[in-house]
DNA sequence: AATTGTTTTGACCAACTGGTCAGGTTGAAG
DNA sequence: CTTCAACCTGACCAGTTGGTCAAAACAATT
């Protein structure tokens, strides 16, 4: 759209290519193998590259591993804008949850980075909670807060309300070998994916006693 | 009780505490830092014992790492039992909640070593799951599903309410950093847990139509 | 065609780590 | 006291792994 791009050349082209190969195949690695766990040599024959070239992109493994962990962060971003403040409660929460869950579904592998860089006691991320995620969570306390005290939701803690929407929805993610494994040992397939997001929602919003735009 | 017990030797006494000194230790390790990244090294360290003392009472890492997942394993199933199938929905759910909290907060590195081996695909605990994992859970969908048959309940899908039941109250030990963080920086205090297992409850039985014993 | 900066790569290295082992120590039994 | 098995430990080893480097291959520019 706006300025005057220079036609991307062939260098230009293969770089971004590369890069991205390098960096989806290392959040699959640092998902099913942890941090320790994977190795640059794994990474490397997996995207069929020399592991000399890995470090010429990413001179470190720490650096490699922290890009993956802001791509991460950024489809938490993307989610979290989907919590319209404006919105009345039942709108709000259940784009919410609904996006969440559509998340858990399509970043598998995303999901299982943060979960374990949590776990670990969030070595890379600290400042990211400390910051963002809390200025995040705050705003949305405030609003859930307001919901209670207009009678639009029960006088729930926002707090626990907010963990229980992440716990859950994460957890199709997350924990989705446990999942399959109780599945048959087949994934979900679309129709129960759908049937968990209606059902997560459902549970959620009636837990805490919102009044549906739809009384039926 | 029972039979003649020996009395317990100077032996048979250092023997239990070494072992049990090992295996909490390596549980926090394995909890912190994952199956590759904690080291037997560090492990030694910290319970005080030269690295091939280890070696004398678990002769790999891998069996050492076996028998921690196996108390954890352990003292799950002391939670499924609390899961009593002849209760009302509002008992049987409602103890299973508070003791699965109780276990997030008494047992944190446990329940972290076990989201870990799941979110890793669970290459150690495959087994379980398959076996008494499915049973308890094949059960226990039984009974919620003629809780719902009997109107005591809505016709919720047992599934993913026992997988919401898992994921919330597992959260508050998995994610104990960011909800610490969250918290100002400091672990939740006797009324910060006893509030988060009251609303946990709460919304969930809620949530899913749960005939109150006490309506008020 | 020559030049220049970027990218690619095989070979290599130092540090770390799980595991071994031979020899020493200790508690219990006779 | 002697004997013996259980227990302890410092020193050591082989395999792995993150990271380096010099030289080669390559694309763009003049």
């Amino acid at each position: 759209m706006g300025g005057a791009n220079k036609p991307t050349s062939k260098r230009e082209g293969m770089r971004r290519e590369t890069l991205a190969l390098i960096l989806a195949t290392a959040e699959r690695h640092f998902a099913d193998h942890g941090f320790k766990g994977a190795t640059m040599q794994a990474i490397a024959d997996e995207a069929k590259l020399p592991k000399a070239n890995l470090h010429y992109y990413f001179p470190t493994k720490l650096e490699l591993y922290r890009q993956v962990v802001e791509r991460i962060f950024n489809i938490w971003l993307d989610a979290a804008e989907s919590f319209d403040t404006q919105a009345n409660p039942e709108q709000a929460l259940g784009t919410y949850i609904r996006k969440k869950m559509e998340i858990s579904r399509s970043h598998p592998y995303g999901s299982k980075v943060w979960a374990n860089e949590v776990i670990h006691g969030a070595p890379i991320i600290h400042d990211y909670l400390e910051t963002t995620l809390r200025e995040w969570t705050d705003s949305r306390i405030e609003v859930i807060t307001r919901w209670a005290a207009e009678g639009l939701i029960d006088p729930v803690n926002p707090r626990h309300l907010l963990y229980m929407i992440w716990s859950t929805t994460q957890h199709y993610a997350d924990f989705s070998h446990q999942i399959s494994t109780l599945n048959g040992g087949v994934p979900f397939n679309d129709a129960q994916w759908a049937q968990a997001t209606e059902c997560v929602t459902n549970i959620i919003l009636k837990g805490i006693g919102v009044k549906r735009g739809d009384p039926g």
